[in-house]
DNA sequence: TTTCTTGCAAAAGCTTTGCACACCG
DNA sequence: CGGTGTGCAAAGCTTTTGCAAGAAA
């Protein structure tokens, strides 16, 4: 549980506290496959343990995404959502926007000329989006 | 003017109607060199045309973005940007996060890995968004 | 005239914040 | 204990909508 680590000395560092809560949250963000919302994952939560706050969820996922763990996304419905980034290697988006299926993929030679197109411009990447919107192979046929 | 025409055209398909209003937004949302936000289009305007109104613009917005003749842009700033989509081909952003400064670049061979991705995922594309978000030549001297 | 559009104000959503109480170290 | 975190409610922002009056066709 790499993630796990890295948060709890994240939050160390600072002179922030590792609270029951913040220990529920990470776990369930982990446990997601998918990229939820605030809203989802504090559904989510809500189930298992009625007395959490929408707040918390919303400001402990803030710090996932302060320290590194997590990457907040927006892919145009109005919501942010996150997701953990300690799983892998970065990788890249396919928005279903018939079934809302998101398909994740990667790519280095994409990334390679990502680079260049930035050098080419005297431009330091310090991170990037990649979304492909479209009709998933289930979709593409109806 | 294609972007006019196509947008008097849309209109007229559908029984809608040209307005003054509509005119004038369109006209200064092609004078934009920039990738305006709603709020940002809205002032420009109403130094001009103080009359008018903010729905009036979301809403013409809007319905550029249905025509075709712009896109919606979200650099993660919760605001939602337009971009005139009728200069030229397809472009993406190098956005720097420190001046907020966005150039534009386009890579064909990027676009042609992504067309592969896609189809190696039996995934058909519609539109993509591919973002570098870093520093700037500028910036990233300080 | 008929239908669509406008501008205002109000409503909706999602995100963020203030505060009193609770908890961690 | 002192300082941080939590949960609730309220506030902020941006986006969206209802409606009466106004403008196209």
């Amino acid at each position: 549980m790499p993630g796990k680590q890295v948060f709890r000395d994240y939050l160390a560092e600072r002179g922030l506290k590792s609270t029951r809560q913040r220990e529920l949250i990470l776990d369930e963000f982990l446990r997601c496959a998918t990229h939820p919302s605030t809203e989802e994952l504090y559904l989510r939560l809500r189930r298992k343990y009625p007395g959490i706050g929408y707040s918390t969820v919303h400001r402990t996922l803030k710090l996932f995404a302060e320290c590194g763990i997590a990457a907040a996304l927006n892919f145009g419905d109005g919501q942010t959502r996150y997701e953990s980034s300690s799983r892998e290697q970065h990788h890249d988006h396919l928005v279903c926007r018939s079934c809302g299926a998101i398909i994740e993929f990667e790519d280095p030679r994409i990334e390679e000329l990502q680079n260049e197109v930035a050098a080419r411009h005297g431009f330091h990447i310090e991170n990037h989006r990649l979304e492909l919107y479209g009709r998933c192979g289930k979709c593409a046929g109806s």
